[in-house]
DNA sequence: CAAATGATTCGATGATACTGGAAATATCGA
DNA sequence: TCGATATTTCCAGTATCATCGAATCATTTG
């Protein structure tokens, strides 16, 4: 993954919405959602969706595709893991970051 | 994680110089470096790279100790394993991320 | 074709981020 | 204390990002 695409991909993650819209469609799967339903389930204007989806898409975290009237959203797990893979090549790579990640399994309702 | 912590630290790798920061801390390891030595490895100006380790350490991502009249800059390698955590939890935890995380080696240490 | 529907693009506005020189702060050594 | 060194803070100018209503585009249906 090229330093360029990692900054695309980061900086599109790097937004409330854009990355509430990413974790809808991973919990969704690969058959994504079309754009209304995630406007819907965000609570988001239609236009300001569709502004967080071309920066998502264009980052190459979602793929889009149509059907009908309705485009569909998808991520991109290929891309997710080419992420987090240059940020463990770049951490845990080297170092004592591995360890840690695995006992991240406690789950804490901290505000 | 929290969100609002994830976004933060998203934000502060998705910048060009912040990122080479971060990346050139990581190889540094847990002795870090001063301020000095890594504006002359970046070629940045004194005041822009200040700004930039200001917000990385804001975001958690480095720490920051004085020596004599160095200010030592280190990774912050819980706070990226965190980061990471998060994003392999919303990705590879339910799906087909993970299988594909584990082979990103082609150097690859004794293990 | 025309109407209805799902979604994008346009455009203006406000907010936030980045940059880098100059001035200020902190520390060390003589 | 003075001067040199290491960094930060201040400031302004510029650039980029986010918002969302209105207009537009694409597709289906009658």
């Amino acid at each position: 993954m090229k330093n360029k695409a990692v900054i695309d991909a980061l900086s599109a993650l790097a937004n409330e919405h854009r990355l509430a819209v990413f974790r809808l469609l991973v919990q969704a799967g690969p058959e994504g959602q079309p754009a209304g339903a995630i406007a819907e389930a965000l609570d988001l204007p239609a236009s300001s969706l569709s502004f967080h989806l071309a920066h998502l898409n264009r980052a190459g975290l979602i793929t889009q595709s149509r059907d009908g009237r309705s485009l569909i959203y998808a991520a991109d797990f290929t891309a997710m893991s080419g992420l987090v893979g240059f940020l463990t090549e770049n951490c845990c790579g080297g170092a004592s970051c591995a360890p840690v990640v695995a006992p991240t399994q406690k789950k804490r309702k901290a505000s």
